[in-house]
DNA sequence: ACCTGAACACCGTTCAAGT
DNA sequence: ACCTGAACACCGTTCAAGT
């Protein structure tokens, strides 16, 4: 039976795209170190240099799995986002997200803060800082929140978030985000500091 | 002119110390993935395999080095611990500390954390953590902070500021520490939440 | 364009052996 | 005890070459 138009047998129609998904079930399996370019390139069934005519070296392999799960990420996120209207209810779905992220896939989640965090301060670019964003926007517009510029406070948010992550590695202490959650959100609403623009 | 008084040129009385030693050199200089088991041996004159003889393996090495960062990140710690005794103000000194390490010592402060966090919540041990839960358990009873299991506060303390250095890369964004610093403020201090015992 | 194979300069680690 | 040297099974990356 004949598989593909093509006459000759090169192995993907689409090598890039295999080469990313294949180095991410690597990752998650075996873990990072396990993701060589030699290996994933045995498991598709090219040779051990294929993958660099999609990708300049190691790292931007590993670059574009991280891109790739952001965009999964910001889809639960956004999910998280939309399932409720109330600020204290959002940030809790918005923490769980997280965290369970943070916990169910360490390798990818690692991965994708490497990719991310390089170069500079590149934490404030992309769909997770803009929403953490318009949700404080909207709780200051509804008084959840006190003022402040929503930029610095999204921050602060996404800081606390990725900290108890990181911290809390593997288990699933929910005290622990609890407190957290309720510390943050207390610190969001006093008004007893110094910000008043 | 005779070094030292052993007759065969072992080269050192103290390999052990001269490999934890030359390895935090080798990362903060050239970054972690330069340190090389057959590296760090060239450096200080001995064979490619003499790690061995006191490291299990790289990651025995790499572990001993973390620790070695530990020691001299709490004599920090404790020095902004001790340099006030207000609440705020210590918060405000431990935080710099925190963020100065982690911007300046970024190889040694990764290499640190991976060690500490593999292996479970092993984050809550340690003298940093008994230093902020005692700093979190005197402003309790002086009133500056809220009521609350002081271990489970020191985490979220611990959390932020880790979040925020991580966040914070290699830039100085002093708006974002300071905004930090005074949301977590309020936060300990607020008392709308259902925390009561 | 997309892929291969050989080659180069590295790794971590083991192990028999030396002092 | 402490260290060496050879050896093994790996790496990332380059490059000329094939289709």
């Amino acid at each position: 039976m004949k598989l593909k138009k093509r006459k000759t047998n090169y192995h993907h129609g689409n090598l890039r795209a295999a080469l990313i998904q294949d180095g991410l079930d690597l990752i998650e399996e075996k873990g990072i170190p396990a993701l060589t370019m030699r290996e994933v390139g045995k498991r598709l069934g090219v040779s051990r240099t294929a993958a660099y005519a999609h990708f300049k070296d190691k790292a931007a392999l590993l670059a574009a799995i991280g891109q790739a799960g952001f965009v999964e990420f910001e889809k639960a996120m956004e999910g998280a986002k939309n399932s409720a209207v109330n600020f204290a209810a959002r940030m809790d779905a918005m923490s769980v997200v997280y965290f369970n992220w943070a916990r169910e896939r360490r390798a990818h989640f690692e991965v994708m803060f490497n990719a991310l965090l390089q170069g500079g301060a590149a934490a404030e670019t992309g769909p997770v800082f803009a929403m953490l964003k318009e949700v404080i926007r909207e709780a200051q517009q509804s008084g959840e929140v006190r003022q402040g510029d929503p930029a610095l406070l999204a921050r602060v948010v996404w800081a606390l978030f990725h900290g108890v992550s990181m911290l809390d590695r593997d288990s699933a202490e929910s005290h622990f985000v609890r407190s957290s959650n309720e510390v943050l959100r207390s610190g969001l609403n006093a008004h007893g500091t110094s910000e008043r623009t």
